[in-house]
DNA sequence: TCAGCAAAGATTGTCGACAATTCGGGAATG
DNA sequence: CATTCCCGAATTGTCGACAATCTTTGCTGA
């Protein structure tokens, strides 16, 4: 429901309410809200309820330096591996979003860079660092409902995922993790520009 | 609890018996465990109780990995930054830490060691990277009963210390990373190193 | 008109009980 | 003697109720 956007950042969640509309009681939708606190998508008060997390520019920007550090992290462990069946899969998925791309279909180009970078963590063989990697994008999730995607980027974008499966595919671990951090780093420049022409929050 | 040891890796916790021995309801002893599994401290199996995590060596070296990204991420930030406060702060720790060394302190140089590695997150300023650090930090207390200090390696290790924070006082971002990450897999190499004397888990 | 206070209402924190499921042991069977 | 089935005990899952706390509303007085 916070990520699918039906309950709004800063919204004070009422107990009763959601557990009369989800069907359960409210002790077992506390001990679920307890569990999402610690994933970062809550943030309780004691005494005064539960509230979806807000996140501000500052917030955003550290949600992507933490990503950076951990995709890098993915993409040398990646490399180190480089095992068949993630190359495919990278490239396939990158064939994939070059067509969305092309056509025009930003929504899927949208699902497919969330699988693509997945992806990489899943080829890193590091579920820790994926976890934690999950968690920043859930993060970045409740910023903005999907910044905007500007399509004079994507071209860049690709090009990005391209020389990223190729140094991964090269076993080629120091280009690979300073591709894939350069890649989220410019993801971040890019937050900031869209940014600059709206309310700075 | 499960930092100190009192209950043991792998070990089922009795829900009815640990909320009587904490003085608390079933309930607000659930909502708690909800919370500490998304941390990773515990492993929950619908029906069956909610174990203490058992950390394998494939989970500790991929904890030592994530904590590499992380530290070198941090240090970077804390390097690009570079606040006076910190730059003392960590002087102060890395002096402590000597002198604990040289008088056989290993307790304390341990302290000391846990200070100086969360003093560089708080140096980074970027909240998020720093509590996945210290779930990752705790996952590895999980694994061994503190991983036995080599005092031939004590000496290494201060110097990598001090090379961080000359390279974080200097601003210089590149090194602070590169010193980070090393110095984390140089103790990711001794664990290795301590543990081809014990069984293998 | 407004600040301060008090009572009423709403919401969260905690609890004990009952239902559902799993675990352990003993009897029956091959 | 080993194996399977079944029953009772133990443990987890879920629930509704009561207590504690906070928020809102209405009143009083300056």
């Amino acid at each position: 429901m916070i990520l699918r956007g039906e309950v709004l950042p800063g919204e004070r969640l009422n107990e009763l309410a959601l557990s009369r509309r989800l069907s359960i009681s409210r002790s077992t939708l506390r001990e679920a809200v307890r569990g999402l606190q610690q994933g970062g998508l809550l943030e309780i008060i004691p005494n005064r309820g539960v509230l979806v997390r807000q996140v501000s520019v500052k917030d955003a920007l550290d949600l992507y330096d933490l990503r950076a550090a951990l995709f890098r992290g993915a993409a040398r462990l990646a490399a180190r591996r480089a095992l068949p069946e993630y190359k495919i899969r990278l490239k396939h998925l990158n064939d994939r979003m070059t067509e969305a791309a092309a056509a025009g279909r930003f929504t899927d180009y949208y699902a497919y860079n969330l699988e693509f970078h997945a992806t990489v963590l899943t080829a890193g063989g590091n579920a820790p660092m994926a976890l934690a990697y999950d968690q920043a994008v859930k993060g970045l999730h409740l910023f903005r409902r999907r910044s905007l995607v500007h399509p004079a980027q994507l071209d860049l974008s690709l090009r990005e995922h391209e020389s990223l499966l190729t140094a991964i595919a090269a076993h080629d671990v120091a280009a690979a993790g300073e591709v894939a951090e350069r890649h989220i780093m410019l993801g971040r420049d890019r937050m900031l520009d869209t940014l600059d022409g709206s309310i700075p929050a």
